[in-house]
DNA sequence: TGGGCATGTAACAGTTTTGTGACATTTTTC
DNA sequence: GAAAAATGTCACAAAACTGTTACATGCCCA
C-alpha cells in the first residue's frame, strides 16, 4: 500500500476537488464519484483502501451505499468515513448503523478530515496483520501476535512487534524514522524522533536474544530497513 | 533540495512582487523573469525545482515556453504551474495538452499558490526517490538505498548517494559543481566548490572498490558527468 | 619545454549521526 | 493496589561522515 487509493464520493463539484487536490498532496491517489450508483462501481473496480462518502449523494444514498458495501464480503473490510451536513444527521446516521468507521460533520476542516483517513488507514494496518510474514529465518504471524526466528519464539514488546511488522511488509525498503513514527506510532501524538532508535535498539536485542545476527540495517542519513 | 528554487514568470511587476515576495517567506528561493525569452535560458542557467508559468508573457507565449521546457530531456521533468487570468482560458490552456502539471485560475490566493507549490515538490521528492535507476553496470535502487555493480552491493555514503543518484538520472549531462552543490548539498550552506571533487573522488573509489573502469568523466573547465 | 591552471587525493580536525544504558513515568497485569 | 512491563527521554560514547588544506599530478597552450 505505498499509494493508497481513496475513493472519495461527493456531488458537489467545489467541495470534491478541494479534498481531492488535498488528499493527492498527501500522497493519495483519488478516484472521484458524484452520486451513489458509480460508488459500487468505483469500488469493485479499484478496489480502495479507504472509501470518504457524503451522506446526501444523488442516486443512491450515502447510508444505502455503505449498507451495500459493508454487506459484500470483498468490500465490507474497506473504511468508510461519511460526511454529514450537520450535527443532528450525523446522529441519525449513525444510528442507523451503516457500519462507517467514522463520521466527519460539515463543515469540517480539510486538516482533520486527512487526519482521520490517515488515522483509519494505520488501523487498517495493524489489522491487515492478520497475515504470516517471513523474511530469511524470521517469521511473524499476525494473527497471534507472535514471531519466531528459526522456530525459535522470541519475546517482543507490542512496539518492537509493530515495527518489525512495518519493516517485514516490505523487507529491504528504508523507513525514515518520520515514516517510522508515522506507521507505527500514529502522527497526531508528539514523539522525539530519536525515540525510534531507542525502540529499533530494543527490536534488535530482541531479534538476537538467541543468537543469530542483526537483520537490521542502519542507514546513514535516512533511516532503516530490514535486510 | 533543502532550499528550494522557483522560477516565477509573471510579467505584471505588482504580482510578481507579492508572489516573490511570498514564495521568500516560505523559504524558497525565487528566480524571477518578465518575459517568455528570458524563461528558457533563466531555466537552464538555475535548473529550478518548479516553474510558476503565466499565460500571457511578452515574447514567447506561456504556452509556447512551457512545450519547449516539456520537449527538452533537461527540463521537461521540472513541474509547471500555469496560472491563467479566467477560467474559459483555464480550459483552453488545458485543452492545448502543454504538460503544465497544476493550474491555477487568477485571482487565486497566494496561500493556494504556495499550497500547490509545495503539492508539486512534495510530489517530485517522493518521485525522485524509491526510484531505480541504472546506467550501464551500475544500479541505485532509491526504495532500499542500494547500489550494485554487476551484482556486487557497494558501500556508500550519503553524499557519495546523493551525487551519484543526481548523475544518475541523467547519465551523460555534464553537472557544474555549482550545480551539484546546489543539488547535492543545497543552497544554504556554503561549501567550497573544491568539496565536490573531494566527493567526486571518494565516489569514485567507491564505484571501483571492486573493480571495474571509472564511470565518472572529468569535463575539464565545466564539470563532471556520468558516461 | 615550461608556466599556469585545473583537477586528484591523502590526511586531519571537526561535526553530525547513531547506539545504548539509565531513569522517571505511564500502562498493564494479576 | 502492588508488581511487572513498556515507554519516552536524556546523556554520553562510539562511529561514520565531512570540509578543508596542502601538495601532487596532469593538461593545455605559447
Amino acid at each position: 500500500m505505498s499509494q493508497p487509493v481513496v475513493l472519495l464520493v461527493e456531488d458537489e463539484p467545489a467541495q470534491r476537488s478541494v479534498l481531492s487536490y488535498n488528499l493527492k498532496a498527501e500522497g493519495f491517489q483519488v478516484v472521484e464519484a458524484d452520486n451513489g450508483e458509480d460508488v459500487l462501481l468505483l469500488t469493485r473496480e479499484n478496489l480502495p483502501d479507504l472509501i470518504v462518502l457524503d451522506w446526501m449523494i444523488p442516486q443512491v444514498s450515502g447510508i444505502e451505499v455503505c449498507r451495500r458495501l459493508k454487506v459484500s464480503n470483498d468490500t465490507k473490510s474497506i473504511p468508510i468515513i461519511m460526511l454529514s451536513a450537520r450535527s443532528e444527521e450525523l446522529d441519525r446516521v449513525r444510528g442507523l448503523e451503516t457500519g462507517a468507521d467514522d463520521y466527519v460533520v460539515k463543515p469540517y476542516s480539510v486538516i482533520e478530515l486527512i487526519a482521520r483517513v490517515k488515522a483509519q488507514l494505520r488501523r487498517l494496518r495493524a489489522a491487515a496483520i492478520g497475515e504470516k510474514l517471513s523474511y530469511d529465518d524470521i517469521r511473524l504471524d499476525g494473527e497471534t501476535y507472535k514471531v519466531y526466528r528459526s522456530d525459535t519464539e522470541l519475546k517482543l514488546g507490542p512496539t518492537e512487534f509493530r515495527l518489525l511488522s512495518t519493516f517485514m511488509e516490505k523487507p529491504g525498503r528504508v523507513w525514515t524514522r518520520e515514516q517510522l513514527l508515522d506507521r507505527v506510532w500514529g502522527r497526531d501524538i508528539y514523539v522525539d524522533t530519536r525515540t525510534v532508535d531507542v525502540h529499533i535498539g530494543r527490536l534488535r536485542k530482541a531479534l538476537c536474544q538467541f543468537g543469530g545476527k542483526d537483520p537490521l540495517r542502519t542507514v546513514r542519513g535516512a533511516g532503516y530497513a530490514l535486510g
